[in-house]
DNA sequence: TATGCATAGTCGTACGTACAAGCTAACCAC
DNA sequence: GTGGTTAGCTTGTACGTACGACTATGCATA
């Protein structure tokens, strides 16, 4: 025995190792220990606290007169799923946590909570924290997707623990894992389509760059754009950060507002929340939705019906997302590959686009 | 040494009691491993294992070298705190989850969710799950509080850990705790009051009965229809439960309605989404509200701004409720004493009354 | 065939011993 | 006084031994 390499520390890592090789498979009875005593040339004492200590971890379960077994996978869950999203009391957030909710208290899990408000630090915590409470599964919504993430490093420890993860709305790059998303460029083509198909010729949009749903949509945006053989402003497509919100609607930048816009007859807006704040806008500049300019939201949010105006909008599947979320991370904590859904989206035709003559 | 009474077990009880009388305070250090073996007359062998379950329990902490302490109660936390709540998706309860989150996650904790969808089995699900979990915390709002619940038996185990607990909204007969609930009595009052006030005499109302705070509006309402020298006709006062919910505003039962209120000029309703839900079974039925009769709700949540005609309602603390509970969780954790908050309501007037003439 | 009992094998508790590793405080040399 | 060394304390690892508690199995008996 050299320094620091413990006889008890040594077999546990053995026995660990069988089992993760599938040397010893669950249910099986391990060696007993006499057996392994003799075998490792150590002393009874010593495979005791050997087998106490992986016991306590969850590989083991001992049964006194009847022999020390591998556990079923099942006994080492903690029955807890961690959920992080970015943001939880708005929205369309709290359907999506809902549907997940359901599925997974049906199946006699019990749901740990993280909300990144969009920060990075944030879901670093969150992502930290689910790992100290040893969750057995993860639905994840990613912080600013489109941004490199320092985050993925913590994912990683994910993996190696066999922690499966589950992503909505998003993915990250460079993180493979299952995800259930909404299929964001069509989502952008229905938007474009359905206002060429209304007469409008000059379409601006409004979209989020930190985030892959709104470069996605953006995608989806110019694509039928192009297939429509329609030129693009490039000058009519604002860009904006979670940072920008604020600002980007306040009164000093309605001049901004107007200089990009001016020459458009719709705009896209990345979702029913920019939708509205850019109809208030419009409508303290003077500005008439539908009849002098039209919008278009994305999510199909209560935000839809509450303004006067009537939000058309491109629907999300909310619970149903939430739902299959719950749905495909079960499956792979049950062993089952990866699968990636995108779900479709549809168009919900409210009032607030006008046809152009 | 009896049948069944080992003598580790013996001296880890011994241990934990000294530790809960303050015999032992936190942080102090025990005696060694030698003199505990000594003065009771066992083996050292039969200490070390006492004492290596308390610490992994989070009793006791071991210094190698040094000796081993009382762990302050930091160390045995699992930093989480639960919430349970009767809904998630909807309607005000997004904004008292998002309270508490604020406050609990600024101060490091994460959140274990559970919702109980107002059964009785699925609370005691969420509680037993939140018990295996070890949340340092919880808040709660509790399921039919109106009704005898069986649940406080697994209550009393959370008293027996010393779990802080935090009701919301309502609490339980027979249980004692801290909470943070509404002035539901002056909520009704302050209904009844400005129903009166715009010159109606005949008022109805429809109540939830297996609620603690439909049972203290109720008490509001006829405290102040007494008080201002209105008789109460106990006909056009409907109860309801969670179960009948779907059942009362269906087509079948509109002539009941009918009948119950037919000579109100005006409707208390418990909640906003009751208030809502009349509104559409009394425009189905060809009256106009507020013209033929006037609709007040509670809660004054999103729903109050959804329909056409905006709804006047008596505000709920929402967000605030959810921060003072989490705030009246975190003294409670560091040792304060038990407190009781009541949060005052207001009335935020819409167009869902009208003058009576 | 069904029942009950003895038995072998397993883990659980408990003792004693020895030495290693880590920490603290007292001590001594400067 | 300062700084390094060391003695003596603590817990950690490891051995051997003994017996208790529990389980499964198979044999003898009814």
């Amino acid at each position: 025995m050299n320094n620091g390499d413990y006889k008890y520390k040594a077999l546990m890592e053995r026995l660990k190792e069988d089992i993760l090789q599938h040397r010893l498979s669950y249910g099986e009875k391990i060696p007993s220990e006499n057996e392994l005593a003799k075998s490792f040339s150590i002393s009874r004492f010593t495979v005791r606290r050997a087998i106490e200590l992986l016991t306590n971890e969850g590989w083991l379960e001992r049964r006194q007169g009847s022999g020390t077994f591998v556990n079923s996978i099942k006994k080492k869950h903690t029955d807890v799923v961690g959920i992080i999203t970015t943001y939880l009391d708005d929205y369309i957030f709290p359907n999506i946590i809902k549907g997940a909710e359901d599925v997974l208290t049906a199946n006699g899990f019990a749901i740990s909570l993280g909300i990144t408000g969009n920060k990075i630090e944030k879901e670093a915590a969150c992502l930290r924290s689910m790992l100290d409470q040893r969750v057995d599964g993860l639905i994840i919504e990613g912080t600013k997707s489109a941004l490199p993430n320092d985050n993925i490093q913590i994912l990683r420890e994910f993996e190696l623990k066999r922690i499966p993860v589950v992503f909505i709305n998003s993915t990250y790059a460079d993180f493979s894992c299952s995800s259930v998303l909404m299929d964001d460029e069509k989502s952008g083509r229905i938007a474009v389509e359905y206002l060429i198909k209304n007469g409008h010729k000059r379409i601006g949009g409004i979209f989020k760059s930190d985030d892959i749903q709104g470069q996605k949509r953006y995608k989806g945006f110019i694509e039928s754009c192009h297939k429509m053989g329609l030129s693009i402003d490039e000058n009519a497509v604002l860009w904006y950060t979670t940072e920008d919100l604020e600002g980007i609607f306040s009164r000093e930048y309605s001049s901004l507002f107007e200089k990009r816009f001016h020459a458009c007859t719709a705009i896209i807006c990345y979702n029913d929340q920019i939708a509205i704040k850019t109809l208030e806008l419009l409508n303290r500049e003077g500005h008439r939705v539908p009849e002098d300019i039209s919008l278009i939201g994305f999510d199909d949010s209560e935000l839809c019906e509450i303004s006067c105006v009537k939000l058309t909008s491109v629907s999300h599947a909310r619970e149903i997302m939430g739902r299959e979320a719950a749905r495909t991370l079960l499956e792979v904590m049950e062993g089952k590959p990866q699968t990636n859904i995108v779900l479709p989206p549809k168009l919900v035709i409210r009032n607030s686009v006008a046809l152009q003559k």
